[in-house]
DNA sequence: AAAAGTACCTGCGCGC
DNA sequence: TGCGCGCAGGTACTTT
């Protein structure tokens, strides 16, 4: 389901629920929503219950929420002999600068709560094809909640943090923070100063094209250097990430690129203009509120976006083509749809 | 090493 | 109405 406009949205909903608040109860009502969490590191329940949650931080798809520190974390002494950062001064491990006790993503004192994480432990989320999180009342319930948190926010009050997922690709984890490759911070945070660290789980997928820091001439270099299909680069996350099955189609059908052709030959003036187009596409769908054409992709009230309004390619085959008038089509690709216009977008 | 294939899952809508 | 089938917006692991 998700890609990068409907995990922002997903984001900036959660955040000013999530920030400050403490998670008085977790319930895992199927444990294979936490596939991706190390038992371990210890119980996903038992880790998060009592931890305060500093924000909503996001790169591409994969989201996250820092936690305040355990407080037996708070106690360990400031030893500098182990695991310092001397360039940094901070604590590598922990992403807490050791010598004065603060912590270093935020900023702000060290709060207890959360028994046995670590400073720096994150709770991760990935929304796979269908997940949502949804924010209700306290006793609604939605049909398959996978996992619930309560939250105790100091001035929202109590509020229920449905994770919901009926293909249950999606999970949450706990996980710890390792510094970003290229030292600059990690995702976007809204107001909260990610710092240049990032969970474990996420560290290997490129940035995104909507953050600042992203590369654009290793992105430009890295499709001269594949012998595959575009298609497929725009899909690898370790390429460029946020990108799902619907805008690379529709930023393909906007470059007017075939699916299928051969990402090392394309000239660099249309790469630019490719990754104009991946940004036009992904900023216009995150303006409408992301894209969703049944209640499978909701925001965190529930509610639909408007981008489904404004496709081009996907899921139009059979439509004329908005640009030429041509018939757009469907193939099967990596056992999934690609939609396209063969009149405008020519493998040749 | 990079690219491609496969596994992981459930529920819905469609045609018969 | 009931049933089987195809379809779904993603990622991680394995194989070549």
């Amino acid at each position: 389901m998700p890609e990068l406009p409907e995990v922002e949205v997903v984001r900036a909903g959660l955040e000013p629920a999530v920030t400050g608040a403490v998670i008085s109860g977790v319930e895992v009502l199927d444990r294979r929503a936490l596939k991706r969490h190390d038992p371990i590191r210890g119980d996903f329940a038992t880790l998060l219950t009592g931890a305060r949650l500093r924000g909503a931080v996001r790169r591409g798809k994969y989201l996250w929420f820092p936690l305040a520190g355990s407080s037996r974390e708070a106690d360990v002494p400031a030893d500098s002999s182990t695991g310092s950062d001397v360039l940094s001064g901070g604590d590598v491990l922990s992403g807490r600068d050791v010598l004065s006790g603060r912590d270093v993503l935020s900023g702000r004192d060290v709060l207890a709560g959360g028994d046995g994480l670590a400073g720096g432990d994150v709770l991760a989320a990935h929304l796979g094809m269908s997940g949502q999180m949804l924010l209700r009342e306290p006793g609604r319930d939605d049909k398959l909640t996978r996992i619930r948190l309560t939250l105790d926010h100091p001035e929202h009050g109590e509020l229920w943090l449905n994770f919901v997922d009926q293909r249950l690709f999606g999970g949450m984890m706990i996980d710890s923070l390792v510094p970003t490759p290229d030292a600059r911070p990690a995702g976007f945070g809204g107001a909260l100063e990610p710092g240049a660290w990032i969970p474990r789980t996420a560290a290997h997928i490129a940035r995104d094209p909507l953050d600042p820091h992203f590369d654009d001439r290793a992105f430009f270099a890295g499709l001269a250097r594949r012998r595959t299909g575009i298609k497929r680069a725009l899909l690898d996350q370790t390429l460029i990430s946020g990108i799902g099955n619907i805008y690379a189609d529709e930023a393909l059908w906007a470059a007017r690129l075939h699916y299928d052709r051969q990402a090392a030959g394309i000239p660099l003036t249309r790469r630019r203009d490719l990754l104009e187009q991946v940004r036009g596409v992904l900023r216009r769908a995150l303006a409408e509120g992301g894209t969703s054409f049944d209640a499978q992709y909701v925001n965190v009230n529930g509610n639909s976006g408007y981008f489904a309004h404004s496709l081009n390619a996907y899921g139009q085959q059979g439509k004329a083509c908005p640009r030429c008038g041509g018939e757009i089509v469907r193939e099967s690709f990596m056992n999934r749809g690609s939609h396209f216009c063969p009149r405008c977008q020519r493998k040749r």
